[in-house]
DNA sequence: TGTTAAATGCGAATCACTTGCAACAAGGAA
DNA sequence: TTCCTTGTTGCAAGTGATTCGCATTTAACA
């Protein structure tokens, strides 16, 4: 584990707990973004069964620390990344399997000065996904 | 009601009925993105309250016909807009009061086919959304 | 006007996610 | 090491959004 993680999370008053510890390493185990009953399952396999309310208390205080980042997909569900040593990004996933790919890009620095002096909003983040149809679907 | 909206529903094989009407009025006289439990409530304002459950069929099917855009603000629920006579664009949500503001912006044309050379993806279609601070809660 | 396929209302179900609470476990202080 | 404080967990129940099954209507058109 990371030391930066444990700094984050000793900074934020937080134990590292077994559980803890367990999601964390799932979560970077993953180099795409997973749903929280995903990570549920993944424990359950890997012998560290624990309770699906504190998987998403868990990913939700790893959000709030800036850990890990949100990925709304429009899938009825959200899911989630760990944002240690990784490039901000986007991603795009296949209207008929689901595939999801990482975009290692992000255009929007430019047009966040100008969504800011038009809206007057202080931009603090945004989502962009892609929608589309893979080579193997399309 | 437009005579394109009347078309599409036509040409999809379904039908101009009185509570879909009533849906597609409050979704025309809303410039912004509405809940289907807004919508819900609008009608029943407007005498002319039907079943939630009719409300959401019938914005999937108006979704599905392409006559309406699902709009995604990790709100834990989705909004939805038409898309009758309007440009392409996104949005601003404020984290403060949730105040949403339309951008008439999208860069996003040169970006697809970049996405679609590196990925092999067909691109169909793409969500942006920024969040922020408005000039009320900054 | 009759026929048929689509649409609606109602109630129940599902699904993702959250919350209350008692038992438990880090991790710093003594 | 032991104690104590406070965050954490499991369990069970609760929400809130969205969907589904089904019997009953209603639009569209022959």
């Amino acid at each position: 584990m990371a030391d930066s993680i444990i700094d984050s999370l000793k900074a934020g008053g937080k134990k590292l707990t077994k559980p803890r510890q367990a999601i964390l390493a799932i979560l970077e185990s993953n180099a795409l973004p997973v749903t929280a009953a995903e990570v549920h399952a993944r424990l359950k396999k890997a012998r560290a069964p624990m309770d699906l309310a504190t998987v998403y208390r868990n990913l939700t205080m790893l959000q709030e620390l800036g850990l890990v980042d949100p990925v709304g997909l429009r899938e009825g569900q959200m899911r989630y990344e760990v944002r240690h040593g990784r490039e901000h990004h986007h991603h795009i996933q296949c209207r008929g399997c689901g595939r999801i790919v990482d975009l290692m890009l992000c255009p929007l620095k430019k047009l966040t000065q100008l969504v800011e002096s038009q809206t007057k909003f202080a931009v603090e983040g945004h989502s962009l996904e892609f929608f589309g149809w893979c080579p193997q679907c399309r």
